[in-house]
Formats: C-alpha cells, structure tokens, sequence
DNA sequence: TGCTTGCTTGGAGTGCACTCGAAGGTCATA
DNA sequence: TATGACCTTCGAGTGCACTCCAAGCAAGCA
C-alpha cells in the first residue's frame, strides 16, 4: 500500500466555512495523531470502503466536495472521516443511498433544516428499532429449527 | 383480486411424499379454515410477495415444485406457506437467495443433510446476532445526533 | 360467441449500490 | 529519464433480487 506520508502543511483548505457540510458541528473527532488530512488510501484503510466507492459517494452528493491538492489528489479531513462513520452507520439499517444524499443535502443547506434533519433520523431510529425486533423473531424461529436438528441428531445417535 | 374459492378436493396431491421437499417434518402448520389449497393470488395475499416473486422462487429453485391443478395453476399446499414463512424470515436476515436455495437443495436432499442444514441455520443465528449488535449501535448514535438536534431546537427557542 | 379475469410460460428489463476500465497526470526513487 | 506507485476523470459493467412483458390457455358470464 505504501501511503506516502507526504503530510504537507494545510495550504489554505483546512479553514473551512464553520458551517460546514458534512458533520454537526462541534463533532469533529481528530484522530489520535493529531493530523486533519488523509489521503484516499488512508481512507480506505480506516473505513473500509474502496477509493472507487469513495469518488462514488462524492459524484452523487453524499459527502460534500472533498478539498484537493495542489495536484488535485483528495485531502479527507477528520471531519470527513466522521461524516464517513456516521454513512457507515446509517448504511448499516439499510437507509438507500438516496435517503442519506437527502440528509447530506439538507447538512449543506445549514441550521435552519435542524427539524427537518431530526425527524428524518427520527424516522430511522424507529425503523431500526423494528428491524431489531424482527430479528429477534427470526431468531426466535432459527433457534426452533436448530433444536429441532439437535434432536434429530440426538434420536440418530440412539439407534 | 377476485379470488375465484374453487377449493376442489384434493384430486391425489395432498398426499405428497413423507419425506417432503420443503419444511421439516411434523412442522406443518394448517390455517384456521382446514384448508391446504391456495391459488397464487391467495398465496400473494397471505404473504405480500408478488406472483411474479412466487414464481421466480419456484424457477431458482427455492421453493420445490409447487402442484398444479389439472389446467396447470398451481396450487399451494399449508406445507409450502410454511416454507414461505421461513424464506420471508431467513431474508430479513439479509441471507443471500443463493444460500437460502442451498438450505432448500439440503431440505430436498433428504434426512442425512442434518447436520449440514444445523451449520448453516447456525451460522446464520451468529450473523443474526451480530447484526442486531450493530443496530444497537447504530441506534446509540442516532440517540446522539437526535439529541443534540434537540438541543439545538431548545437552544434556538431561548433565543 | 365473445368478453373478461386469472392464470401459464420463458425471456427480457429494472433499480440499486457499487465496481471496474481506460486514458492520462504527478511524484519519488533507481 | 524512466519506472512504478498513486492518483485523477467519466462512462460502462456487474450482481442481486426482483419485475415486467407478450403470447396464450381455461373458466365464468352476457
């Protein structure tokens, strides 16, 4: 992989607009290095995803216009790693990329979206709230099928 | 819809082999009225799946071969809604439908896939679980973000 | 007898979320 | 100076799980 640690001083980008796109403000979570810049590589090794994935999620809006380099290569900020985390969470319940790009736009719009924003994380609190209740009736139905067989295997035994 | 209650005898099918493709033995569950005859559109309404979805289960391979009535329609058996109920769970878990069709060959496969068919349920009972794991978390950090939306509507107010 | 409804089939199409490819630029090191 | 690692762009391709379509058959009804 051999991430080039190139870590050049932040030209001028890192003072970005304190209202921000992608992350609520006052969450910024610097990492334990203290740096404020990654490059793509980085990012994929800290999240997981794919650079193809990451220009992906740039190209349709779900993360805000990434800041460049001089050469043009993408400088991820802290800021963007945790907006990256958060995607990665909603991900998780299953919320399309097109709800997420919703809520990333309404982030760029600014302050006054804040109850347009909570009633959407709202909603999808109480999705993930019945997803966790169905998977605990499918495994309530997995943990029959599985005695069922344990059984079977037991009644075998016996003979 | 227009469900069309034919409800024919059981001409000779509902006596179907012992060993049955799709459900574990002694585990069929009649419906309230006794019957064990559904037309595809019955079956659309007592499941949510589509006729086309029915259909594309049969052609994969993930449902056996459902009966037909001397012209052809088919005819879902108790057993065979039993199945569908299991399927509909097993995909809440995110189970791939090639794998679900794997479980379903193990079924078709005959007594001594046990063993095979407790691996795989149990595999996915430890996926199940993992991922409610996740949704708990992911349910913290919505908690989050919704309270400081809160807060910062409460902040606004005294304003 | 024709019309409508509901079913059959195989194959093609859709939408989502990536995923990849091709062509080309920049930079450190041999 | 050239090699290789790494990056850029845009557009096309992939895999999954459906979803739809066209053509046609069977049964009930005017």
């Amino acid at each position: 992989m051999t991430v080039t640690e190139t870590m050049r001083v932040p030209a001028r980008s890192a003072g970005r607009d304190p209202a921000d796109p992608c992350a609520t403000r006052a969450e910024v979570h610097p990492r334990p290095d203290g740096r404020d810049q990654y490059t793509i590589s980085e990012v994929v090794a800290l999240t997981g995803l794919t650079a193809h994935t990451l220009r992906w999620y740039e190209r349709i809006g779900l993360m805000a216009h990434v800041d460049r380099s001089h050469t043009g290569q993408r400088q991820y900020s802290n800021r963007d790693l945790d907006w990256l985390k958060l995607v990665g969470k909603l991900r998780l319940t299953g919320m399309p990329v097109a709800d997420m790009v919703r809520y990333a736009e309404l982030v760029r719009q600014g302050d006054h979206t804040y109850a347009e924003r909570r009633d959407l994380l709202e909603a999808t609190r109480r999705d993930v709230l019945s997803r966790i209740a169905e998977l605990r009736d499918t495994l309530a139905v997995l943990d029959h099928k599985i005695n069922i067989y344990a059984d079977a295997g037991r009644a075998s035994e016996r003979v």
